[in-house]
DNA sequence: ACCTAAACATACCATTTGGTCAAATCATTT
DNA sequence: AAATGATTTGACCAAATGGTATGTTTAGGT
């Protein structure tokens, strides 16, 4: 790859990232293309070189984010057992909700007016979802874990795993984590993992003993 | 009250409802003037006869919310036990979710900006849940349930009721619900409540056999 | 050195933005 | 009916909006 190619590579991911955080911060209609070219560090009629328009680069930002998911989530069919699989599940979402919460708030913030523009990749959604369903509905056959609901099941893990990285005002502000540390990771994760183990009827591993 | 007041506090709360509706939508940055004074039913300049700013009538409809969940909301320290309060609780606030979505939508929106106007009401929120955080103490205290993480708890029990408003799209097309259709809500109700039942070692009342 | 194409910058466009203002209308009271 | 205050209107403002057009610079290959 040429240093000429290398060099616009890096641009179009400052202006992804960039865009991520504004459309997160202020949502479509509420994001200019100047704070855009601002966030990438570019001018305006830069930026409309390499996008068409903002809507494009919208659409740009949640086709990448799902594509992502895809492949970091959803609860896969491995050959480990159901608490494994959980635990894991939820170990690693509430980490990339707090390593990227502007991320999850894009998402929600799509989602939560309609998703109009998400709605056309949300076939893959489902897919991954459907399989999860099936993984989950054979453990209950199997008498492996106590009968769930598949599918509100893993909205609700979704719920939580993702509600640390919208609400993280709140939860600083309820936990008394200032500004500068990061949220108590390891306190959280344990409190959601127990939640949907002991839903499961699995046991819970007892790490250490809590204060 | 005169007709006149009357008509005035109409178009009051004509304007407030449409903010709501309009800042979940599209934040406040998204949301213009035009667009509110619309959603009024009002012309620009009459809805600057009622409202000062945009950032005003914002911080109001925040306040409101605030309020009104105040009065409905958090675990109260009622005689009864544990497992009538969060199942109450749970189907209280996931109606709630369902039937005022906006508003849901909305909080969850201010909160993901990192909460800068909110934070000034912060105080009232701290307040009720530090009261039912001490509630849960008693309760794992006097060995009513299995202990938990009271802070958390909460907080997980807040962001799946709060999911079905803020994801609605999202369950809508997972639970395959039309657009016109209700969402089931008694499936949504009593798969939440038998994960944080479950999670305070309490039984689950077995309502009628699942299909 | 020279040519071509990619990358960038300045100035610009029509429209929309949040908000104001004086004048006009309405309702109410005397 | 006249006076008075509350409400509504349309015109208006400077600034910001999304996006373009036209030129200028830069880089890479020959």
């Amino acid at each position: 790859m040429s240093s000429a190619q290398k060099r616009r590579v890096q641009i179009r991911q400052a202006i992804l990232d960039g865009a991520i955080r504004e459309f997160a911060r202020n949502g479509l209609s509420g994001t200019s293309t100047q704070a855009l070219a601002d966030a990438a560090g570019l001018t305006k009629a830069q930026l409309h070189y390499y996008i068409t328009t903002k809507e494009d680069l919208y659409e740009e930002a949640l086709r990448f984010i799902v594509e992502e998911w895809r492949h970091i989530f959803f609860v896969s069919a491995g050959p480990d057992d159901p608490a494994a699989v959980i635990s894991s599940y939820i170990e690693r979402k509430i980490h990339h909700a707090l390593d990227y919460p502007e991320v999850s708030r894009l998402f929600a913030n799509e989602v939560g007016r309609g998703a109009t523009v998400l709605s056309r990749y949300w076939g893959e959604l489902k897919t991954a979802v459907d399989a999860a369903t099936a993984v989950i509905e054979g453990w209950i056959a199997a008498g492996q874990i106590r009968p769930v609901d598949p599918l509100l099941f893993q909205m609700n893990m979704w719920a939580v795993t993702q509600h640390y990285a919208e609400y993280e005002a709140q939860a600083r502000h309820l936990l008394g984590t200032p500004q500068g540390l990061p949220l108590d990771r390891d306190r959280i994760i344990r409190e959601a993992q127990e939640t949907f183990l002991l839903r499961c009827g699995l046991p819970v591993p007892n790490h250490c003993t809590r204060g």
